[in-house]
DNA sequence: TCTATTCTAAACTGAATTACTCAACTATTA
DNA sequence: TAATAGTTGAGTAATTCAGTTTAGAATAGA
């Protein structure tokens, strides 16, 4: 039941682009430096993010990246579903992602003891992610 | 952000186990049976429950698991910690199994975002697992 | 006691995932 | 056109996952 250090460091990455949100673009040496992030790890990170839609980059002399939406437009659910895939415990009882389950003997019933419990934790922890934005997130941090 | 295989089928293997409490053994055939689950890789989860003392055991002729507690007193958050480790997303907010963060640069400065959201989400799951028992979990499969 | 039954313990395996690293490439700008 | 910076894809060592195999030890009943 862990996040990857993916989730980790796409995180702490993209408080670096809050912070810097509407100014100049961010390079990866740099937000790899700030954080202690292996940058070619880094790299494949924020051209994920990228990919997803919540980046944008340039390249050449001043490139970099920077933030496509605006900070309070991004909740940490969708940044770690990029990530790390669906937020619930249990295929069964993903939203995003639903999976029936071939082998469960309660399927069947139309009643899953598992799926009824998993699907109140699935809730819970999108309750929170799916609600927290990259604003609240960095407001935390870079508090003026 | 799964549980793995061998926490949903010792869930699925108590809740045989806890249908039979008080009466006879139970035998790890008919529970495989039961919750389709491949009766080798069963053995090793019920070891592992047994070895977390939840269950005992008797080998030989008319032998098999038995519940050691009653099932108002074993919590899903138990049973999942025993096959699956800690619930927190991340180590630095385990209360069962802390780990500090080596990397994380907001450490030292006492207050750390990624650490706030994660505990509160830890704090969401273990609310759930850890006040949810085996008999609660039962009594939705086998209400009589 | 012999034997079938059932649990115990550990090692083993193939496939997948994690956390990176490397190398070659393309675009940008001074 | 040289230096800078992002892009793409492949590679890799270590670990985990989901299971299988094998050999053994306890128990009950004949
Ligand atoms: S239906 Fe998914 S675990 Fe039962
Ligand atoms: S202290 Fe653990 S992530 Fe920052």
């Amino acid at each position: 039941m862990k996040f990857s250090k993916k989730s980790e460091y796409a995180l702490r990455a993209l408080l670096e682009l809050t912070a810097q949100y509407g100014r100049a673009l961010l390079q990866r040496h740099e937000i790899a430096k700030r954080q202690h992030i292996p940058i070619e790890f880094l790299e494949q990170i924020l051209l994920a993010l990228k990919n997803a839609g919540l980046l944008a980059s340039r390249r050449g002399v001043s490139g970099g990246y920077s933030l496509i939406k605006p900070p309070d437009e991004i909740t940490l659910g969708q940044v770690i579903r990029i990530l790390d895939g669906p937020l619930a415990p249990i295929g069964c009882v993903s939203k995003t992602a639903y999976q029936k389950c071939s082998d469960c003997p309660y399927v069947k019933k139309g009643s899953c003891p598992i799926q009824d419990v998993m699907g109140g934790v699935r809730n819970a922890i999108a309750e929170i992610l799916d609600n927290y934005t990259l604003r609240d997130f960095a407001g935390q941090a870079t508090r003026q």
